[in-house]
RNA sequence: GGUCCUGUGGAGCAGUUGGAGUGCUCGCCGCCCUGUCAAGGCGGAGGUCGCGGGUUCAAGUCCCGUCAGGACCGCCA
C-alpha cells in the first residue's frame, strides 16, 4: 500500500504516530511560513501542516503522498466540524503523485454546477462528498438487499440483456445482429419472462439487481437504462411476497434513512386509493381527500356536472384549506394548471371567510339546496376553496382531483418533508377498456385474477380484481408485483378476453407457454425500482444522483458523447439495412399489454 | 409531440422602460503573509452575452427560428 492510514480515520488517539497518507489537495491555506492543506481521500479529510517551501507549489486536486507525524492541534485550534478536527499531520515528506490542471468545475460541497457540465466531468463531480455518498449509499442498499434475500434462501441469477423484442409495452432498444443480418435483439424492459422460466426450472427463489431498458421520454425519475431489484418466488401467496417486501423496506429505511418503518405497512385497495386520493400511488403524508358528489349533485341543472352524472360518470371535489384568500388571478391560474393537464378547467367555489357564503362562477349555477349543504358534504370551512372535477370517465375526473390534491398540499405547505408514509396498493383491477372497446391488462397478461374472480372474471372484466400490489412511499411507486397465472386454462381465458388469438399468443409468448406445459409451480414476484428507491433513501430528487454515469434528458451522455453515428463499414457489418429472410411477425395488435413488471 | 424555465469569462449568479466602459462572488496567475480551516491582503489575466436571422439610430435586453440543459403534460400498460 502506498498509504499507511486513511486520512479520515485519524483521531487524537493516533497522536505520536508517524503516518503516510495519499489523496488529493482539497484546499490549501498558504500563510507563507506555514501552509495548511486539507488532504482528502475516500475516507474523509485530514489537515496537513507544511513548514517547508515545497508545499507552496501545490494546487487544488493535486494527487499527493504525505508522510508526517500525527499531532494534537494546539489548544484552541481544534475544528469541531471535522471528524479529524482534534489532530493534524505535520508533514516531513511530500511527493506529488500527479498534478491537476485548473478545474472546469469547483470541487466544493457548497457549489452545484449545471447538470450537463457536472455529467461531462462526472469523475470530478463525484469527488464531492454529496454525490459520492449517494453512490456509496446505493452500494450499501445493494448489500442490504442481498443480505435479506440470501437470508431467505434466494439465488442471485443473471438473465440475458440481448433477448427478443417484447411486443407492445414501452419502445424497445434494438441491437442489430451481424451473424443473422436483418434480425435484431431487443434489450429487456425487465427480466419478467426469464424469471418466470426460472420458477418453472425449479429454482424457487430468484432475485437479480437487473438492468432494464425502455426507449421512452426521460424525466427526473426516468432514465433509458435503469435498475430493478427483481424478485420471484414459487409456492407463495401475495401475503408472502408482501411480507418479504416489507422486510426489505424496513431494513433499507432503518439503516439508510434512520427511519423505523411501522410493520405491517397499511394496505389500501386500488379502488379506495382512487376514490380517496385520486391516484394509484397516493401520498399519505397529508389529508385533503377527495369527496364524491355524484349522488349529492344528481338533478343539478349545471350542465357540466349534469352531463357527467347522466353519462354515468363522476363529480367530485377537493378542498383547499384557506383557498378563499386567493386572488382572482390565482384562481384563474388553476384553470391554466388544469388545462395544461388536458382538462377543460377546474370549477371552484370559495367560501366567504366570515360568512361562509359560497361564491364564484360555479356557485351561480348551483341550486340553493345544493349550495347550502355543500360545505358539510365536502368538509369545507369558511375561508376554504372547493375545486370540482366532473367527467363521464370516473378515473379521469378523479385523477385531475388527485393532481389538484398534490398541488394544494404543495402550495399550502401541508407536506412534511421528513415524513415517510408507506402503503401497499392492493386489489388492482385486472383489465381496463382500450380505446377501441376491447380490454387490456392493467398489470400484464400473466397476472392472476384473485380467488374471488378466478372462475368468473369474464362476467365483469371491468370489476375483476387481480393479485397485484404496488408499494408506495410519499406518492412514489417504488415497487410492484403480482401473483402469476400458472394454469394453462386460466391463461387461455385471459388471452381470450384480451382478444389474443391462440396463434398470436404462440407467436408472442410461445416459449413461455411451452414452458408452462411442464408443471409450472404457483409463483409470484415483485420488482423494486432501485434507482428511485435509492434516490429517496439518499434524499435526492433525481435518480441521476444515484447513477454513476447518467444520461441527460435527451438520452445523451455528455462524458462519452454517446450516442454516436456509426461508420458506413459498421453499418454494413451490423446488417442494419439487411432484409430479414422471414417476414417480421405482425407488430403488436389488439392492445396487448407488455409482459413486463411495473416497477417505476 | 406540447407547455414552461434557463443559457452572460473556468464555475455560480446580477444586468432596470432597449441607451455610452457587462458587474459581483468563487476559481486561475503573480507577490506578501507562521495557526488557518469556504484563511487574509495587494495586483493581474480571462467574455463570439449559446447559435442564426429580424426590428431599431442603438439589442445581453424586444421578435422569429434553432441548439443545449432542466421541470411538467403526453408517453412510460
Amino acid at each position: 500500500m502506498i498509504r499507511t492510514h486513511d486520512a479520515g480515520s485519524l483521531r487524537a488517539s493516533d497522536a505520536g504516530t508517524t503516518v503516510t497518507l495519499a489523496g488529493w489537495v482539497a484546499r490549501r491555506r498558504d500563510h507563507g511560513g506555514v501552509i495548511f492543506v486539507d488532504l482528502r481521500d475516500g475516507s474523509g479529510i485530514a489537515q496537513v501542516v507544511f513548514r517547508e517551501e515545497d508545499a507552496h507549489a501545490l494546487r487544488n486536486e493535486f494527487c499527493v503522498k504525505v508522510t508526517g507525524e500525527v499531532t494534537r492541534r494546539p489548544a484552541g485550534n481544534e475544528n469541531p466540524d471535522l471528524a479529524t478536527g482534534e489532530i493534524e499531520v505535520t508533514a516531513s515528506a511530500l511527493e506529488v503523485l500527479s498534478e491537476a490542471a485548473p478545474l472546469p468545475i469547483p470541487i466544493d460541497d457548497n457549489v452545484d454546477a449545471g447538470d450537463d457540465i457536472r455529467l461531462k466531468y462526472r469523475y470530478l463531480d463525484l469527488r464531492r462528498s454529496g454525490p459520492a455518498n449517494a453512490l456509496k449509499l446505493r452500494s450499501r442498499a445493494n448489500q442490504i438487499a442481498r443480505e435479506v434475500l440470501h437470508g431467505h434462501g434466494f439465488h442471485e441469477i443473471e438473465t440475458p440483456t440481448l433477448t427478443r423484442s417484447t411486443p407492445e409495452g414501452a419502445r424497445d432498444f434494438l441491437v442489430p445482429v451481424r451473424l443473422q443480418p436483418g434480425t435484431w435483439y431487443a434489450l429487456p424492459q425487465s427480466p419478467q419472462l426469464f424469471k418466470q422460466l426460472l420458477m418453472v426450472a425449479g429454482l424457487e427463489r430468484y432475485y437479480q439487481i437487473a438492468r432494464c431498458y425502455r426507449d421512452e421520454d426521460f424525466r427526473a425519475d426516468r432514465q433509458p437504462e435503469f435498475t430493478q431489484l427483481d424478485i420471484e418466488m414459487s409456492f407463495v401467496t401475495q401475503d408472502d411476497v408482501i411480507a418479504l417486501g416489507e422486510e426489505l423496506v424496513a431494513k433499507l429505511w432503518g439503516e439508510l434513512a434512520g427511519h423505523q418503518v411501522q410493520l405491517p405497512i397499511p394496505r389500501i385497495t386500488w379502488t379506495d386509493a382512487m376514490n380517496r386520493y385520486g391516484s394509484d400511488k397516493p401520498d399519505l403524508r397529508y389529508g385533503v381527500e377527495l369527496n364524491e358528489l355524484t349522488d349529492y349533485l344528481r338533478g343539478t341543472e349545471f350542465r357540466v356536472f349534469a352531463g357527467a352524472i347522466d353519462a354515468g360518470g363522476y363529480v367530485g371535489a377537493v378542498v383547499m384549506p384557506g383557498g378563499a384568500a386567493q386572488s382572482r388571478k390565482e384562481l384563474d391560474g388553476w384553470q391554466d394548471w388544469a388545462k395544461a393537464r388536458g382538462a377543460r378547467g377546474l370549477a371552484y367555489v370559495v367560501l366567504d371567510e366570515s360568512t361562509g357564503e359560497p361564491r364564484g362562477p360555479v356557485a351561480k349555477n348551483l341550486s340553493a339546496d345544493h349550495l347550502t349543504g355543500l360545505a358539510d358534504q365536502v368538509g369545507a370551512k369558511p375561508g376554504d376553496a372547493i375545486f370540482f372535477a366532473a367527467s363521464a370517465h370516473r378515473r379521469e375526473a378523479q385523477e385531475l382531483l388527485g393532481a389538484a390534491r398534490i398541488e394544494i398540499a404543495k402550495r399550502t405547505g401541508l407536506i412534511d418533508a421528513d415524513a415517510w408514509a408507506f402503503c401497499w396498493v392492493v386489489d388492482a383491477p385486472m383489465f381496463e377498456r382500450t380505446d377501441d372497446g376491447g380490454w387490456t391488462a392493467v398489470h400484464h397478461p400473466f397476472t392472476s385474477p384473485n380467488s374471488e374472480w378466478l372462475d368468473r372474471f369474464e362476467e365483469a372484466p371491468d370489476r375483476a380484481l387481480a393479485y397485484a400490489y404496488d408499494i408506495v412511499v410519499n406518492g412514489n411507486e417504488i415497487g410492484g408485483g403480482s401473483v402469476r397465472i400458472h394454469r394453462g386454462d386460466v391463461q387461455s381465458r385471459v388471452f381470450d378476453l384480451l382478444g389474443i388469438a391462440p396463434d398470436e399468443a404462440q407467436d408472442k409468448f410461445g416459449f413461455l407457454l411451452e414452458a408452462f406445459k411442464y408443471g409450472p409451480p404457483p409463483h409470484a414476484g415483485i420488482a423494486l425500482g432501485w434507482d428511485r428507491t435509492c434516490m429517496l433513501l439518499s434524499g435526492n430528487d433525481s435518480i441521476r444522483e444515484v447513477i454513476a454515469f447518467p444520461k441527460t434528458r435527451g438520452g445523451f451522455d455528455p462524458l462519452t458523447s454517446a450516442p454516436t453515428p456509426i461508420t458506413a463499414q459498421q453499418r454494413l457489418e451490423a446488417g442494419v439495412d439487411a432484409k430479414p429472410k422471414a417476414p417480421a411477425p405482425a407488430a403488436g395488435s389488439a392492445g396487448v399489454a407488455a409482459p413486463v413488471e411495473k416497477s417505476n
